[in-house]
RNA sequence: GGCGGCGUAGCCAAGUGGAAAGGCAAGGGCCUGCAAAGCCUUGAUUCACCGGUUCGAAUCCGGUCGCCGCCUCCA
């Protein structure tokens, strides 16, 4: 069974190129992403790498194959602990309430849940053991109750990055703690030692909490063994989280590699003015004060519309946060579902629907036989690609203008028509669901979009529906100067008139 | 200083050795009382620049320029 699933092509951060996709166990995949430290709410870099893995996680299931996905919190962390101090609340609380809003705003952009979702305040004792183990291979040692990995004591240390201990400038940018005894400025905490009044665990070094890079090779290894098949994250998180997480695991189990592929997701820009005037994009960072939060831009922008915009772009690409590329992306959304709606209400002439009336198996209708036969395994194919949605919402593109031209006439379908037109419907459904959109009914998506503009424009609906019905009438009486005039009225308010035989709609530019 | 990436039409963005996807914007047309929406249609002899390899390069190699990321907070 396995044998005929379709193969997928990845590129691999570590070999820099793209291989097919062979699982240790055929069919079977682990895989491994770094969530996010959570002491704050998360911002969109974090959001684009949930979206794009849960893409991954969505598309290897739609093609059978059978996923374990871990994704970690990183609730114990010094951040955590800072800002707990700052705020004095206790820092688990501070995390598991960040935990929570992350899932809020995980839910709300549609990303599924992972298979495990582990904590690290959960494997303190795991840690712990993993600490022991290569302080007993000499690949750890401790200074003053703290231990720390001996980058030295792993040959292949630089193997994901392609960097050498030596070429490196330690304190290059600014972040190495030089005030701690260590061998090589480049070893780093595999345990801290805490103060009495600080979160802290004992340990054989004394009462401690955990470095930043262990707790992902602990849980990694607890959860899915000692090799991934798939390890992901964030570009940002190459050097040196994850050439940590390399040299404490192999070095730890002995075996190598400790992922077989390595996915890393890029950058998230953002487009601003510089002091001197001059457009700049530089990536989006909490330290930069330049991130908008994901609470923030599901506040004024549809999920959908959000994933859409994150899908335009590879996803090792970085991509730039304009609200320009956003209201494209709602646009885009809106198109999609407005031909969702067209099909259903072309087939209501004909009394079908797309779940129980449904049209007589016919021959499909002409022009049509291409697309519909063909399109899911090109759309396959495009995703199997290394994730190729910007080529993926290209054919989903083309589904939906097929569409749009098989319902432009207002009279009733012939069966053939419709029988197409329900599995073009399902396919675009289809292919939408492996990337997260089109997951609602095209009248709520569309409530639910028009619903964001009018909150956003701070319009009042009543005020609209009121000029709109006084333009319907003033049609009625073939009165157009005044018709003409309200329209320019609403227009100015940034509200589109469209007229059809079934009647005034309207909807927000 | 080291490592890596990027530079494709006005804008966004695929393609990475064999006839330049797609979207937005713009022009023309159909539809419409007029519009909007939708549909049809027009657009890169050319892929930052220079040189090389090849029957053939946006795609490979060398160099130049510009931009970006990482070098223990980082998704």
């Amino acid at each position: 069974m396995s044998e005929e699933l379709r193969s997928v092509i990845l590129f691999d951060t570590r070999t820099q190129q793209k291989r097919p996709f062979e699982p240790q166990q055929p069919g079977k995949v682990l895989m491994y992403v770094c969530g996010v430290t959570v002491y704050d709410l998360t911002h969109i870099g974090h959001a684009r790498v949930f979206v794009f893995f849960d893409v991954v996680q969505r598309f290897f299931r739609h093609l059978g194959y059978d996923l374990n996905f871990v994704r970690n919190h990183t609730d114990v962390d010094d951040k955590i602990l800072k800002r707990a101090d700052e705020k004095g609340v206790d820092p688990l609380e501070l995390s598991a309430r960040y935990i929570e809003e992350l899932d809020r705003d995980m839910q709300a952009l549609g990303v599924e849940r992972a298979t495990s979702e582990p904590k690290v305040s959960e494997h303190i004792d795991d840690i712990i053991e993993m600490n022991k183990a290569l302080v007993d291979k000499g690949h750890a040692y401790e200074v003053d109750g703290d231990v720390y990995y001996r980058v030295e004591s792993f040959e292949e240390y630089g193997k994901l990055s392609r960097r050498k201990l030596d070429d490196m400038e330690a304190g290059r940018s600014g972040r190495v703690d030089e005030t701690k005894q260590k061998e090589h400025p480049f070893d780093f905490a595999l345990w801290k030692k805490s103060d009495d009044d600080q979160l802290g665990w004992d340990s054989p070094w004394g009462r401690g909490r955990p470095g930043w890079h262990i707790e992902c090779s602990v849980m990694s290894t607890k959860y899915l063994g000692p090799t991934l098949d798939i390890h992901g994250g964030g570009r940002d998180l190459i050097f040196p989280h994850h050439e940590n997480e390399i040299a404490q695991s192999e070095a730890a189990s002995g075996e190598a590699p400790f992922a077989n592929y390595w996915m890393h997701v890029g950058m998230v820009n953002v487009a601003e003015k510089s002091e001197d005037g001059e457009d700049i994009v530089r990536k989006m960072s909490k330290s930069l004060g330049n991130f908008w939060t994901t609470r923030d831009v599901l506040g004024g922008y549809h999920p959908e519309a959000i994933r859409y915009f994150m899908h335009t772009t590879l996803y090792r690409k970085p991509i730039t946060y304009a609200v320009e590329n956003l209201e494209e992306a709602t646009r885009r959304v809106q198109y999609l579902y407005t031909a969702l709606k067209r099909i259903d209400e072309t087939l209501q002439r004909a009394e079908y629907d797309s779940d129980e009336n449904l049209p007589p198996d016919s021959r499909l209708a002409d022009g049509f036989t291409d697309l519909v036969e063909g399109f899911m395994d090109r759309y396959e194919a495009a995703l199997a690609d290394d994730f190729n949605t910007p080529n993926a919402l290209a054919l989903i593109a083309e589904v939906a203008r097929a569409i749009n031209e098989a319902t432009e006439s207002d009279s009733a379908p012939s069966d053939a028509l419709a029988h197409t037109l329900v599995l073009l419907r399902k396919h675009l459904v289809d292919a939408g669901s492996v990337l997260g959109l089109l997951e609602r009914d095209p009248k709520t998506a569309l409530d639910e979009i028009r619903d964001l503009r009018l909150k956003t424009m701070e319009l009042d609906p009543k005020v609209i529906d009121e000029k709109v019905a006084a333009r319907v009438q003033a049609r009625e009486d073939k009165d157009w100067e005044r018709a003409d005039e309200l329209r320019d009225e609403l227009a100015e308010m940034g509200v589109e008139i469209m007229d059809s035989q079934q009647g005034t709609t309207w909807r927000l530019k």
